[in-house]
DNA sequence: GAAATTTGTATGTTTGTACTATACAAATAG
DNA sequence: CTATTTGTATAGTACAAACATACAAATTTC
């Protein structure tokens, strides 16, 4: 994460922001992108990158600790912890389908080309086999 | 849609459950069971099948409607229109490989196996090519 | 044609929560 | 031991979701 922390807020989204940044740096965690062991940046500074309260940003990092990715202490900061996924259940996989089919639907309803939305689907889907 | 409406509302999630509907609807529309010209329930009809309030499926429907696909009118219902697509900026594109990366990023740390996740991605994007 | 019924709509209220402001607490550094 | 840097707690404001209730319009029924 360092310091270009290139997160990109969508105000206009009725996805809150906490969730927002929470969800975009689940992904660095997630694409081994923040390796355990790692430091984020403090709430005040990351707010201050983003335009918001650090408030919201801690509130960001509370929900990733609670999902066991990071381990908050006062002064030494944000840790990346070595987390171990748990064991997948029906509802987690339902879900991810459920979402897809949903989020696919609005990019094709917004104009994005069947074709263009197939790439991106395929782009991520080789990645994941790629390891 | 008929009736069987197999929207599934996640009381847990912090989408509205408007939102929900809308985006089940949505999907359903895009995918092509939803021809122009059929029918939607009416508001109350589906509400009391989801458990909701009619003014909570009424705004899923108004969503929809601003979309473009539904012609709303009373006494007759929600008719499905024949909706042409709008061309797709740049924006709407990158809003949708945003999120499809953290919500692959949420089911990996759900535990949902590289693999499986993979699959799902595959078939939709087959579905897509194939039209 | 009048009345009843079936639809979506409008208005007001409550409740939850996102975000912020500000103050606090703890841990490290000097 | 003091100062500083971190996360945390508390309180306030604003907004919006969901509901209850009442309304309006269009069709059906008699």
């Amino acid at each position: 994460m360092s310091d270009t922390s290139i997160i990109q807020i969508d105000t206009a989204s009725s996805v809150a922001i906490y969730e927002q940044i929470a969800n975009a740096i689940r992904a660095h965690l997630v694409a081994g992108r923040l390796q355990p062991g790692a430091l984020l940046p403090p709430v005040r500074e990351l707010a201050l990158n983003l335009g918001v309260h650090h408030n919201t940003v801690a509130e960001a990092y509370r929900t990733l600790a609670r999902e066991g990715w990071l381990d908050l202490r006062r002064k030494r900061g944000a840790v990346v912890l070595a987390r171990e996924a748990p064991h997948a259940t029906a509802a987690a996989e339902r879900r991810f389908t459920r979402h897809l089919g949903e989020l696919t639907a609005k990019a094709l309803a917004d104009g994005v080309s069947p074709a263009t939305a197939a790439r991106h689907l395929e782009a991520i889907a080789a990645r994941l086999r790629n390891g």
